[in-house]
RNA sequence: UCCUCAGUAGCUCAAUGGCAGAGCAUUCGGCUGUUAACCGAAGGGUUGUAGGUUCGAGUCCUACCUGAGGAGCCA
């Protein structure tokens, strides 16, 4: 009995018979010869079979086999050039696990689709080589934001999904019936991970967020996952520190161990080298100045009016000047969330910072130190418009040895669109929850 | 929600207001080194839906539906 192999390290059976378990990819047929191409998950690999070297029946049932029939492979490693992978398999068997039938061929072909049919086929979609390298990295991703708090001594809190009420606004919550009340899906942990960072000191979560924006652009999803560090006895220096330092481990992780998959989807590599820190770091006043000039030189198409948050294309000016991620903090409190903390030496700032992506990504990470006092909370609270019962136990962080504390969040999916260079968000998750998008 | 564009075979796309076409996929045949193999043949159509203009509409007009891109909002 042959050993069983995988695609991915073939090199480690040079001239011995493996077992390969996988599908067939695509079959080339040249007479008494044939050559089916296998993958198993974890790469691609050309079978080769001569019509003399086995029994008419094997060859029969492999002439004419179908795109993506499931096959249990058994042939001889051999190195050959010609051959993509620079593997080859000399065939001796092929077991047909399951034959996909003719009058229902497999719909995605080696062709071009257009993408709602690829949406709509999203569960199949998935096999093909692209897809599978995108969510190998983005696997790769989260297995590196986990290990770099834990290095850091970060301990995971996980918050709640269903929560009672808004963290930031009431319009995008996706509300769901929860007995005789009324609950909503979270849109962020922040709040709840304040309080878990009071107890434990440095924690994160890790989860998934729901809003329910009718944004339909290359960026949005209504269900998206996303990961936020929470410390107490830190301010914004703290986490913008913290960021840069976060975003340089996930690039060089993925540099390190997921090379072949940013080839394979045909990722600028050198660009994702540079990405190190220190951040270029800009006030929301420097950004500004930069926007007004840029309009004057006639490189914006639309003046940029102070006071106001960035637009995507003021976004995609300003991360276009570096070669990494720009830290902008410091903007005007009037745009910004109600929990973040004003800036002593300028009260109509707060301490925030949003770290927009290089190559026109946009916002990856916001994040802010935490408004720090009872009573300028609950007044946020009240101009705000939100219902004070619900944010009481908040309101007690500030009663009960309240401390200056910060944290932000990373859209992991905005990240992953990025280190993979993606035109679309909905190519970072297996199945992508967007606007009036739900199959399958 | 607003703006722009698109919808024709299973898929990707052609078709000056005048016979509905090709490549891929499928089926049949050929080929002992193919590289999204190639060569020959066959089957496959309510042109998104409903109206309208016209001798004649895939093509022009109106409404609607669906999708894509962008804006706003956000991670």
């Amino acid at each position: 009995m042959a050993p069983i192999a995988t695609i991915e390290h073939l090199d480690q059976f040079e001239g011995q018979e493996v077992t390969l378990r996988g599908w067939l990819y695509n079959l080339r047929e040249s007479g008494k010869l044939l050559f089916p191409i296998f993958r198993d998950g974890t790469g691609l690999v050309q079978g080769v079979m001569f019509k003399k070297a086995v029994t008419p029946e094997l060859f029969e049932s492999v002439k004419g086999l179908t795109q993506e029939s499931s096959v249990i492979v058994t042939g001889k490693v051999r190195a050959e050039q010609r051959a993509p992978g620079g593997y080859e398999l000399d065939l001796s068997n092929v077991e047909i696990v399951q034959r996909v039938p003719e009058d229902t061929p497999y719909p995605i072909s080696l062709k071009d689709h257009g993408t709602e049919f690829l949406m709509d086929h999203r569960h199949l979609w998935i096999r093909s080589p692209r897809q599978v390298a995108i969510l190998r990295i983005r696997s790769e991703i989260e297995r590196a934001m986990h290990d770099f708090f834990y290095s850091r001594d970060f301990t995971r809190t996980d918050p709640p999904i269903l929560t009672p009420a808004a963290c930031e606004g009431t319009s995008t919550l996706f509300p769901v019936d929860y007995f005789d009340d009324q609950a909503y899906l979270t849109q962020s942990g922040q709040l709840y991970i304040e309080a878990t960072a009071m107890a434990l000191g440095k924690v994160y979560s890790f989860g998934p967020t729901f809003r329910a924006e009718k944004s339909k652009t290359r960026r949005h999803l209504t269900e998206f996952w996303m990961i936020e560090p929470e410390m107490a006895y830190a301010g914004l220096d703290d986490i913008m520190s913290l960021a840069e330092d976060f975003i340089s481990f996930i690039v060089k992780r993925v540099l390190e161990t997921r090379r072949h998959e940013l080839e394979v989807i045909g990722r600028d590599i050198a660009a994702l080298e540079k990405i190190q820190a220190p951040f270029p770091r800009l006030s929301y006043d420097e950004a500004a100045k930069m926007l007004d000039e840029a309009y004057s030189k006639g490189l914006l198409e639309n003046k940029f009016e102070y006071g106001n948050d960035f637009g995507s294309p003021d976004e995609t000016y300003i991360s276009s000047q570096f070669d990494r991620p720009v830290m902008i903090h410091r903007y005007p409190a009037a745009v910004k969330a109600f929990y973040m903390e004003p800036d002593p030496d300028d009260l109509t700032k707060a301490l925030c910072v949003d770290v927009l992506a290089p190559e026109g990504y946009g916002e990856v990470i916001g994040g802010s130190q935490r408004m720090g006092d009872y009573k300028k909370l609950l007044d946020r609270i009240h101009e705000h418009e939100l219902p004070e019962e619900a944010f009481q136990w908040y309101l007690d962080l500030r009663k009960f040895g309240g401390v200056p504390h910060a944290g932000f969040g990373m859209g992991l999916e905005r990240a992953v669109a990025w280190i993979c260079k993606l035109e679309h968000v909905r190519e970072t998750i297996p199945f992508p929850r967007m606007l009036h998008k739900m199959y399958p």
